[in-house]
DNA sequence: CTATATTGGTCAAACGTTTGACCTAGGGAG
DNA sequence: CTCCCTAGGTCAAACGTTTGACCAATATAG
């Protein structure tokens, strides 16, 4: 059983003051004597009072917590975000109240009632990958629920989001393979109607346009293709691949296996880069190259961005678009001469 | 600006009747006629009516919230954790308010005092690593908050906790090298007065009892040592070691990088088994052997227990230790022949 | 026809805190 | 001495909800 903790009324009684004196002498509000603050903080403390922030949070109307949906933890990624969010959030002195979509909308959506529900005084969310509801999201702004998306945004909704350049971050990465001199050039896309998806694609096009590389159709390939380990296998042996850019890290050890079917030396043969920068990346052997989107820093601006949303309603709406990090690694040949 | 949230009241004002009547209108308290209560709730959907659950904590001295202390999210465990805690909360309609601890004992009293004053129904909460005070946990029992430690926890202090059988996950895992003909078995112990650690090694001496084998002080390393990749080489090369079990699937992996400079074969010469099963363990080449400690169960086990103990506080204090599952890859080599 | 039970409701307190309005006693100015 | 100011407090409302006590009207039993 709960034990009761020591009310306000609770000082003010053994006192013989008014709950209301006992409150100005805690916040420092005036209109009591020196006598009586000493008199009466000395005794909280004795007692170990410690104000009930549900009271507090009915008569302010705001809660002080943050509420957070995330489609899951389990990729370093989200965990990251995660961490970099809640570094901002307890310095800030503001709880986190946290659902898990599960990458599905009707999770989302229930989430998302739940967190207004709970009166929370600002949402970070990143949506799910399949998105075409955004009856939720135009609810949350509604409520007049400060909200910044992350990692993912929908052109069909306006507001404001922290993502990575992906398109950069693309784009740094085959500008790179062009440079150590690889002629062709495979990617493999992401999930369909996902903007990161998009993005990378279009920097990885860029790319190859600056260097006056011919765009082959041949060589894009799609994740969520059936077939996609046999188009791969495909690739690497009829079209002269010598090169690699993935939308993840984990599509980039698909090719790893394939690479060592086919007895296709990395990086000898073939460079490869990924992305997001997992962890795994370099216990593997050879360690990946890949493309680092920064995610503690994503979540740490996030927070910051919606704190300060919540503190000046009228804050402008912004996009923030997070610098990625190339990291170079033994997956990547390396050449003498640079151009 | 935050819009205000229709009340219980503007509901009443509206249809000429008194709070009450709408509250027990809409939770079927009785004493309201049907005619009013279609009345009433039908008012209530069209308005958009969502009950004010701060304003029920107030009254309830509950909060459906319950509080989670980890470490980190980082590593892949702790994500399954969460997970598995998410999964049985948001089920029971309880929501999760969460602190990081970073491993660190000061940051960990800091968000107990949190969650203590958040009212929280519950705590959930691993233990950081260094851990030698307890008064933050003893006043979160004295408050009556029912808490259960997770994955970690301590004699010093009478908790229930749920934990992975480490004796028996390690046990496996020896007796199964010893099992496939090694000989000489490393082991690389973790982190100094943590309870797995020693349970690990327990698991491991009792594995060499059965099969027989003597207990070879210099197959014991630290992973605290600074020299431990000198020492590591050291076995490897001097003392025919054929098998290793290790703390972590990471300190499997310092293995394999050796093995693979001193040209030793995994798994003809020397068979690997790691701990933890971090999804990495499958990219690598050769996928890693290792014991999965079910850490979604072991989440999903700590809310349910939870959960029990918040409805009934005369639910006995029990401990419950979680099965392991061995897990063989490519890392141990393949016997025609099993004993 | 009276006593009683039932139905359908109202009232007010309670949860813990904050805050504007009000009160009172004492001190200083005129 | 009267008037006003101020320091130091009290009172009550408010936040949104639940709930036990109460009450009036109607129906039922005897």
């Amino acid at each position: 059983m709960k034990k009761k903790r020591i009310s306000i009324t609770d000082i003010a009684n053994a006192l013989q003051v008014t709950p209301s004196t006992v409150s100005r002498a805690l916040n420092g509000g005036g209109k009591v004597s020196e006598k009586k603050r000493l008199e009466i903080i000395s005794l909280a403390k004795k007692l170990g009072y410690r104000p009930n922030p549900i009271a507090k949070s009915l008569l302010a109307n705001r809660t002080q917590t943050i509420g957070l949906i995330l489609p899951e933890f389990t990729h370093h990624f989200y965990s990251r975000v995660l961490a970099g969010i809640e570094s901002i959030t307890s310095k800030a002195g503001y709880q986190l109240l946290i659902c898990t979509s599960n990458e599905n909308q009707n999770q989302e959506i229930k989430s998302t009632l739940t967190l207004l529900d709970a009166r929370v005084d600002g949402i970070l969310a990143t949506i799910s990958k399949m998105n075409d509801k955004f009856e939720h999201i135009q609810e949350v702004m509604d409520s007049g629920t400060p909200l910044v998306l992350v990692d993912r945004f929908s052109e069909e909704i306006e507001t404001p989001y922290v993502i990575s350049d992906d398109f950069k971050g693309a784009f740094s990465a085959v500008d790179y393979l062009c440079q150590i001199g690889c002629k062709n050039i495979l990617h493999i896309k992401g999930p369909d109607n996902l903007s990161t998806t998009f993005n990378r694609f279009m920097g990885y096009k860029e790319a190859l346009r600056k260097h006056n590389m011919p765009l082959k159709e041949e060589l894009v390939l799609e994740s969520s293709d059936p077939k996609l380990v046999e188009k791969i296998r495909l690739c690497l042996t009829r079209h002269q691949v010598d090169g690699a850019f993935t939308y993840s890290d984990y599509l980039a050890f698909e090719i790893y296996k394939l690479a060592s079917q086919l007895k296709i030396q990395i990086p000898e043969e073939l460079s490869v880069i990924g992305y997001a920068d997992e962890p795994i990346s370099t216990y593997i052997s050879p360690t990946l190259s890949t493309v680092n989107q920064q995610p503690f820093e994503m979540g740490a601006m996030s927070a910051r961005y919606l704190l300060n949303k919540i503190n000046d309603p009228e804050v402008a709406l912004e996009v923030k678009n997070l610098e990625t990090k190339l990291m170079i690694r033994e997956s990547c040949k390396v050449v003498e001469t640079q151009s």
